[in-house]
DNA sequence: CGTACTGTATTAACAGACTAGTACACTTTC
DNA sequence: GAAAGTGTACTAGTCTGTTAATACAGTACG
């Protein structure tokens, strides 16, 4: 199981890491129930601090796609297959959204602000509409 | 023409002046070739500081909503009822996914990573798939 | 002209996200 | 039960985005 991320490439750490976990699982190069990296070795290999790994193994906890064990390890998580399945999906529909997007000729920060907005209606009550 | 503005809401207040900006002209309440507010009055109605305003109308420029006229004022762009149109249906499309993302359980957290995600591979090369 | 109004430019204060450093607590193995 | 290995918790530094404070430059109008 081999990672690698690029500490200059705009996107933070933790996130690459996360993604490259759950490439790993949709492709079955980790299996349901697998230990992971430890959190020193891994950051030793990648070069970062280790809390950047904890950082994305607890995200991916939190996401129900990884399970960590106190003391024992990192380990794949029985119903991370399907989880990554489902996140896989849900990339295709925001990839989809960006691409429409920047077709449109929106640029990276045009589309984060798209983003926000609609974050923020759902925060708020969600009318749908734009008449308050 | 009444403006506001929530500095409280989570979003910044000169993207939510631009929407403002926006939808007033998306329904007519401000008309292509008519001034807006000037930036220091905008500012003391709204209770906030005028580079706020300031950077929201100057964005709003960037867009082509707005076109800004040193020592005269700041008016709608001719083209700016046909832009906020098309801002409008951008609007619907990234409405639309974050629904669909939110409706399948996503938080805002990871909405937003996955527009990262996207906009990074946007950034890159874009291969559209997920072997490099 | 000159006054009063416009937008412009530069700098600083503040908050949040990301990463790093260091010490702590739990498990496994012998 | 002790040593080595694991994740956990807390703190601090750095960077970026947002807002504010203040001084500058152009335009309109008498």
């Amino acid at each position: 199981m081999i990672f690698h991320v690029n500490p200059s490439s705009g996107s933070p750490i933790y996130l690459q890491l996360m993604e490259q976990v759950k490439h790993a699982i949709e492709i079955g190069a980790l299996l349901a129930g697998e230990q992971l990296p430890t959190l020193r070795k891994l950051a030793e290999e990648l070069v970062i601090n280790p809390n950047t790994v904890v950082r994305a193994y607890r995200e991916l906890e939190h996401e129900g796609i990884v399970e960590l064990r106190h003391g024992a390890g990192a380990f794949v998580s029985e119903s991370a297959p399907n989880r990554a399945k489902i996140s896989l999906k849900a990339q295709t529909v925001m990839q989809t959204a960006v691409d429409r997007l920047s077709a449109a000729g929106l640029n990276e920060k045009e589309i984060r602000r798209l983003v926000e907005s609609e974050l923020a209606r759902l925060r708020a009550g969600d009318m749908t509409g734009r008449n308050a």
